[in-house]
DNA sequence: CACGTAGTTCAAAAAAACTTGAACAAACTG
DNA sequence: CAGTTTGTTCAAGTTTTTTTGAACTACGTG
């Protein structure tokens, strides 16, 4: 006879309750973002922690393979969202969360918005071309209206941005 | 002997190169914003199509079954991204597009941004309460500090919404 | 330089997300 | 109303994404 788990957001077992609900937060939090889970439970875990972290602490503490590990400090390095700390006397790299929602905004619009906001435009100068093909000129005239609005679209898309950054940068 | 396909994209085979084109930069519109990709279908045949389609055309020109579409659909009328059109002389419904940028914005943040603020909320909320039956003074004011931050965080969050909307929508 | 520890890589396994299709309900039509 | 057509639902199947773990590289230490 088994009791059955509550539906388990966490599999760690190591943490405190408050480092539980603080990682499942951020676990939320990166699934918005459209990011793995193990993001969210190293960043999380990095977030309430006083002391840097090392991999093998991650490890351990969250229960998730040294590989995952490796490769979500790795992104989240790229992202700016975690930082080695400096100053150990330890052969092992330690890390620490960057805590300012500017730079973690930003890191997030450069890696994983504006790259689809380039290629969007060089896909739509493709579709342009397609569009032109077109003989029939009620057609054409439907289809340039919209094909410009989807640029507008992406221009806006840009625009938007620095103010994000700028409001959310205070 | 098999031709290897060239890694499609596109499943459908009855669309005009343009459609599938466009199809193709909204499967990856949506993907960005986390929605599945037969979302990005069937608004990107809506969005190129001179006349409203029915729930047929969509399972016929874009190679998807009846209960993708259906459900599709659905999301897409929850999002105010589509919506039935008017006056059709048949039983049948035809769906058409919300095309101004302001409406579709709107629709994302009501439905898939705001729900996680709000619950994000309350859960720094059961968060706090937590942090604050830790005895040790020093590591509660570390704690107190990084929880009021992420409070910090969810409000700009919920200010710049309706700034984002202002400048999308113009 | 031989050994132990830190960290990376990547093929395979596991989990999560999406799609299908068959059964069903609802609404028209002759 | 019996037969059709339109659309929905949801369990099962498929695909995609994420995680694992074992093999490997690199580096430091005695």
């Amino acid at each position: 006879m088994d009791i059955p788990s509550p539906e388990s957001e966490t599999r760690a077992l190591g943490l405190t309750p408050l480092q539980r609900q603080v990682v499942d937060f951020f676990v939320d939090g990166v699934r918005v973002l459209g990011l793995p889970r193990s993001l969210g439970e190293i960043y999380g875990l990095l977030f309430i922690s006083t002391e840097p972290l090392s991999l093998d602490d991650l490890v351990r503490d969250l229960g998730i393979s040294k590989g995952s590990a490796s490769q979500g400090l790795r992104t989240l390095r790229t992202l700016g969202a975690v930082r080695e700390a400096s100053g150990n006397g330890d052969r092992r790299t330690y890390y620490e969360p960057a805590v300012d929602l500017k730079r973690l905004v930003g890191g997030f619009i450069r890696e994983q918005v504006r790259p689809h906001l380039e290629s969007g435009k060089t896909k739509l100068e493709s579709i342009a071309d397609t569009a032109n093909l077109n003989t029939d000129p009620v057609e054409r005239e439907f289809l340039t209206e919209r094909i410009e609005r989807l640029q507008s679209w992406m221009t806006r898309g840009g625009k938007v941005l620095p103010v994000l950054q700028k409001i959310l940068g205070q």
